[in-house]
RNA sequence: GGUCCGUUCGUCUAGGGGUUAGGACACGUCCCUUUCACGGAUGAAACACGGGUUCGAUUCCCGUACGGACUACCA
């Protein structure tokens, strides 16, 4: 079998939604299995829709995933332009051979004649039933036809499908799939601005860029049979790509699929990277800014409507690409569950070095303000790394290894201050400041050493030591904290702290 | 409405003619920890329904129901 060559074909009509980065993922998996090749083109042949800075946001996204291309807009390669607004021509060129061929047309009705016959007719399909009674080439003739092109009245070029034939498709994932092309409407191959559908570009560049599997979402699985007529039409079956349609992403809840809409209706990341829309309204955050590790959601992604078998669940981009296979790809849409994106991310975080974190973790803590040594960014991710779920808690969860407490848990202390205590308290602070050597287990041992002279239990002390130096009964362990902090800064908060009950 | 696709715990899924139907997430309980988490243990939780085929069907076939996609001069 030759290297097989594949292709992530997007539109830049905003933000890549997180389906077509699972699509991606698949597309490259299966290329870099098999030492094939992985193509980016961008399909962006619908001017209407084109949205600036798309393309860019693609890129940047494969990039931060780490699905890089072997060719395509931002990538080279030689069966260029991979941007189909580039390749106008060719595909006018294929359209009008098709018409020579005799499997095209030329069609005069315009979209409000259309849309009106769509009004009145239930139902209403452009097909070998209603074709001869519009206005078409094959209704006007050649000669009627030719002089209207030629007189630049505007044209689409349809596809004429014969009725009659039962087109069978082999999907590598659901098999034998048949459509009567009786069914089938005349698609539009060329429209009227001269640039073609997705599916005349789609066919053509397929066939140029010599794609030998097209692995894509279920969405397109109706107009296959379409693709599969324009192979014939052109003499193109033989080297026809294998086709593989990919069950769909579903919402979180409810029916239906994934929607853009979805991120900010159930307040969860549906984009890789945010996106900065013309308005607040159409502006967000993706799986980056909410904290996640590229590698998490890779994970999580491939097992939405994969698996490879067995009970293993956390893959790394390797070994992924050695397991994956197109027969172990589900044929159900697949629930987008935000709780198991979070776990994937937890596990990751847990799982990678304290430096790597912090690499990650700086631009963040500095976005804040904080100025911090590696050293101490290292520590500070050492101590909060198990309890984390995403990047931005370090900063954010754990703020007060960056900044001095900002509210102390009131309730907690309302219980457990008192007169008594307050004095156990300061002496315990005297105590602390006369401590070299600030490590936590030696700090623990002089604490609980102190803790039973005074006969008191550690219940009574330790909490408000906790409160103290980060303000919650929530966290890392009080020693460590303290060693992380240092001595000037525990001293610092433990004398805060009394001031704060002094008010 | 029409065409096509699908249906195993709440979710992602493994499995496959004879299994105590497995794992993960989430959830419950317990242990660890005088915090929170992590970790460990444990529990509850599924083959949509009805017919076939078969000695036997969750697994194969057919229907039904339900879900989904498509039905644009959008992709």
């Amino acid at each position: 079998m030759t290297k097989p060559r594949v292709r992530f074909a997007p539109s830049p009509t905003g933000a890549l939604h997180i389906g077509g980065v699972r699509t991606a993922l698949y597309n490259y998996l299966f290329a870099r299995q098999k030492g094939g090749t992985f193509i980016l083109r961008i399909e962006d042949t619908d001017q209407g829709r084109y949205v600036p800075g798309a393309e860019d946001y693609i890129i940047e996204s494969l990039r931060w995933v780490g699905l890089l291309p072997d060719e395509g807009v931002g990538f080279g390669g030689s069966d260029g332009p991979y941007r189909q607004s580039d390749r106008k021509e060719i595909y006018k060129k294929y359209a009008h051979e098709l018409v020579q061929r005799g499997h095209a047309y030329y069609a005069f009705d315009t979209p409000v004649e259309l849309e009106a016959l769509r009004q009145a007719t239930e139902n209403f399909t452009y097909n070998h039933l209603t074709r001869n009674d519009l206005a078409n080439s094959l209704m006007l003739g050649d000669a009627e036809s030719q002089r209207r092109v030629a007189a630049g009245d505007p044209f689409v070029i349809r596809l004429k499908v014969e009725p009659g034939q039962s087109i069978h498709i082999q999907d590598l994932i659901r098999g034998d799939v048949v459509f009567e092309s009786s069914e089938l409407d005349d698609k539009v191959l060329l429209k009227t601005d001269g640039m073609p559908t997705y599916h005349l570009a789609n066919i053509v560049d397929d066939h140029l860029m010599r794609i030998t599997h097209v692995i894509r979402g279920e969405e397109w699985l109706p107009s296959t049979a379409h693709h599969v007529l324009l192979y014939r039409g052109f003499g193109w079956e033989a080297t026809m790509p294998k086709f593989s349609h990919l069950p769909l992403i579903m919402k979180p809840v409810g029916n239906g699929k994934l929607s853009k809409r979805d991120g900010a209706k159930f307040g969860i990341p549906v984009f890789p990277l945010g996106w900065k829309g013309e308005t607040e309204e159409e502006s967000f955050g993706g799986f980056r800014e909410a904290g996640f590790l590229p590698e998490a959601v890779v994970n999580f992604l491939a097992l939405l409507g994969w698996h490879p078998g067995g009970d293993q669940d956390v893959f790394s981009m390797e070994e992924l690409i050695q397991l994956f296979s197109i027969e172990h790809i589900g044929k159900s849409g697949a629930r987008f569950d935000y709780e198991k994106a979070k776990s994937f991310n937890q596990k990751y975080i847990h799982a990678k070095d304290d430096a790597a974190l912090a690499t990650l973790v700086r631009p963040l803590a500095e976005a804040k303000g904080y100025q911090v040594s590696d050293e101490f960014l290292s520590k500070a991710i050492s101590l909060m790394k198990e309890r984390v779920t995403f990047l931005t808690d370090f900063v954010e969860m754990g703020y007060y290894l960056f900044e001095p407490v900002r509210n102390y848990d009131e309730e907690t202390l309302q219980k457990r201050w008192n007169s008594d205590v307050a004095a156990v308290f300061a002496e315990l602070t005297e105590k602390v400041a006369t401590f070299d050597l600030f490590k936590a287990a030696e700090l623990e041992d002089a604490v609980k050493t102190f803790i039973q002279e005074k006969g008191i239990k550690p219940g009574d002390i330790l909490p408000l030591l906790r409160i103290a130096l980060v303000g919650t009964m929530k966290g890392p362990a009080v020693f460590e904290t303290a060693e992380v902090l240092g001595k000037a800064e525990t001293l610092a908060r433990l004398k805060a702290m009394i001031d704060h009950k002094k008010e």
